[in-house]
DNA sequence: ATATAAATACTAGTATACAAGTTCGCAAGT
DNA sequence: ACTTGCGAACTTGTATACTAGTATTTATAT
């Protein structure tokens, strides 16, 4: 397993949350890996207490399966699960930008402004990675917007199990076009357009679409 | 706290979790109110262990603060957070209905065909608290038919929120007529009537609107 | 009497010890 | 060669011990 440092403050159990849900999304931990508490607290450099609670927390929206007395695993992909976290995101991201056109303060929007701003700077120097992260606190920004924070933190766990699946699409996701849509959303919500943002969010998933089944016949071993 | 006993075969942690879930959203346990980890565990029959991993769940849905070495509170009754959670399931039930219309099967129709039809019954021997229970089902069963179970979970959690201000509207839910439209959203998804699936959860959260501002009034130390 | 400081009784976070059960390998016997 | 049984080495679940920090109370000094 990959593991960075500990952040400054950092609780133990956050700690062994990060690391495990960014092993997990990056495939570094594999579908249908078996994790060890003791192993992983011994590698990260904590007891078992903080690794159970990550595990408790990922169990719980299964990524993790754990059986009393055999041991957890990561849970193989589960093609019904890539698509509810799909459905989620659509349907909630498309409710809630219409939200955040009503709401967005004029200091969400200077901040998003700024987001997308630097997402088009970091375009042309073609640094995905800095984009994948502007990416995200974009996306987290419009839920706080509209006043979505709690909702926000639900839609990341489940999609743990899109993301997944994004990690292993060969396709390279086309960075142009997803820096573009964010300038067009917060384009609209800047106008108030909800309508507009609503089917933005339409247009800007279908980016994602991958090809299911020649990723399985690549990785047989990682499905369900 | 109300404690009842710990079901067979059931896990110290699923143990208290399930204790504090039914005492928060009873408000049995008010907002506001302190809860201890010693004295948890003491009142349980139970360790520190299984009550932490309990309040750790609660913490992760903003249903319980807790500040290091200074204690662990039910948190006051937040309305943006309420709010989030009308959102949450106005907009994933409409959805999932709708998804349930095209994919329920014969087997999924005739269990919630059972359920409603016992919800009938109770209804005639006027057994609110028997509605309560199926009527949970019934739309546990219209995820399950979508396949949207994980959302399910989601919708659970975050619904804490709201059962909480509904145990405090004192203005009893129209069981006639909820029960009414479980029925029709049954007839919905036989006849695969997207649309009208749809509507009819529209008008069923109309059901559970409350006057906020008045039992504000009521209650004011309950709120944030 | 009041202000200040030290003692105390809490808290949550973490580490460790113990309990109970599963899996797997190896050895003994047929 | 194959089966059977036993034991060792795992596993998670739970209990308990320890750490560090906060809040309150008590005692002491002015």
């Amino acid at each position: 397993m990959e593991i960075s440092r500990r952040l400054a403050g950092e609780s133990a159990s956050d700690y062994a949350l990060r690391e495990l849900k960014e092993n997990i999304v990056s495939l570094e931990l594999k579908p249908g890996t078996v994790v060890s508490e003791n192993e992983l607290a011994a590698e990260l450099g904590i007891s078992r207490t903080p690794v159970r609670e990550a595990l408790t927390e990922l169990v719980k929206v299964s990524i993790v399966e754990s059986y009393p007395q055999r041991g957890s695993f990561i849970t193989l992909i589960d093609p019904d699960m890539v698509e509810e976290a799909r459905f989620c995101r659509r349907v909630l991201d498309t409710e809630v930008i219409k939200v955040a056109c009503d709401t967005a303060s004029d200091e969400d929007i200077v901040q998003m402004e700024e987001n997308v701003s630097l997402q088009e700077f970091y375009l042309q120097k073609n640094l995905a990675d800095k984009i994948f992260v502007l990416d995200n606190q974009f996306h987290r920004m419009i839920y706080s917007a509209a006043k979505k924070d709690l909702i926000f933190e639900m839609r990341s766990n489940i999609m743990l199990h899109f993301d997944r699946v994004r990690s292993l699409s060969v396709v390279a996701v086309k960075d142009m076009k997803i820096v573009k849509d964010h300038r067009e959303m917060l384009e609209a919500i800047k106008s108030h357009d909800k309508e507009w943002g609503g089917s933005l969010v339409t247009k800007h998933m279908g980016r994602y679409d991958v090809d299911e089944k020649l990723i399985r016949e690549q990785y047989p071993e990682y499905f369900k």
